[in-house]
DNA sequence: GCCAACGTTGGC
DNA sequence: GCCAACGTTGGC
């Protein structure tokens, strides 16, 4: 098992929308940076947790966790030329972006924002506090994710 | 809206 | 394979 901070734009989806989709379940699509992919394709796996991070909105920051619930998979947005995320050059046959499906697990009372993450001392590794990371899926050390999951709720992390 | 830091593209 | 130009990301 492992932990993974996916980041997303609020404005386009947010944490709320994930609760509040049927089954609080969501494909993670539009992936579309290589790194990116290949954690998605090869290292994110059932049963992994994730910190579901805001960007680019008034409060930036972890927002809640989620759950994988389906590993990769291709990403049908990639094959549909009206689709924002449209890539000419990927075909069913051989498909060049994936997703998996993530499920809702809870919303944080608060934000845990990006200024308290970078006043933590202990979290060195984490992509957002490092300069030139902005992977939209990026793992998480397991003694950061405590940290972190203690600092946004107070309780330690149990799955 | 600014702009630094990346990633991708394409000519050579 | 290099690298300049260009596009995107994302905090501020």
């Amino acid at each position: 098992m492992a932990f993974w901070l996916f980041k997303s734009e609020p404005d386009a989806f947010g944490i709320d929308d994930l609760a509040s989709r049927p089954n609080k379940t969501e494909p993670w699509d539009g992936v579309r940076n290589y790194q990116a992919r290949n954690f998605l394709r090869d290292k994110v796996k059932k049963g992994d947790f994730v910190f579901f991070y805001h960007s680019s909105c008034k409060d930036v920051g972890i927002a809640g966790v989620a759950t994988i619930v389906r590993e990769a998979y291709p990403d049908e947005s990639q094959f549909e030329p009206e689709s924002r995320y449209y890539d000419p050059k990927a075909t069913p046959e051989a498909p060049r972006w994936f997703c998996v499906d993530v499920q809702f697990v809870e919303k944080f009372d608060q934000v845990l924002s990006l200024q308290a993450i970078k006043a933590m001392s202990e979290i060195t590794q984490l992509g957002v506090v490092k300069k030139g990371q902005r992977l939209s899926v990026m793992p998480v050390e397991t003694d950061e994710w405590q940290l972190l999951y203690k600092s946004a709720t107070g309780i330690d992390f149990s799955s």
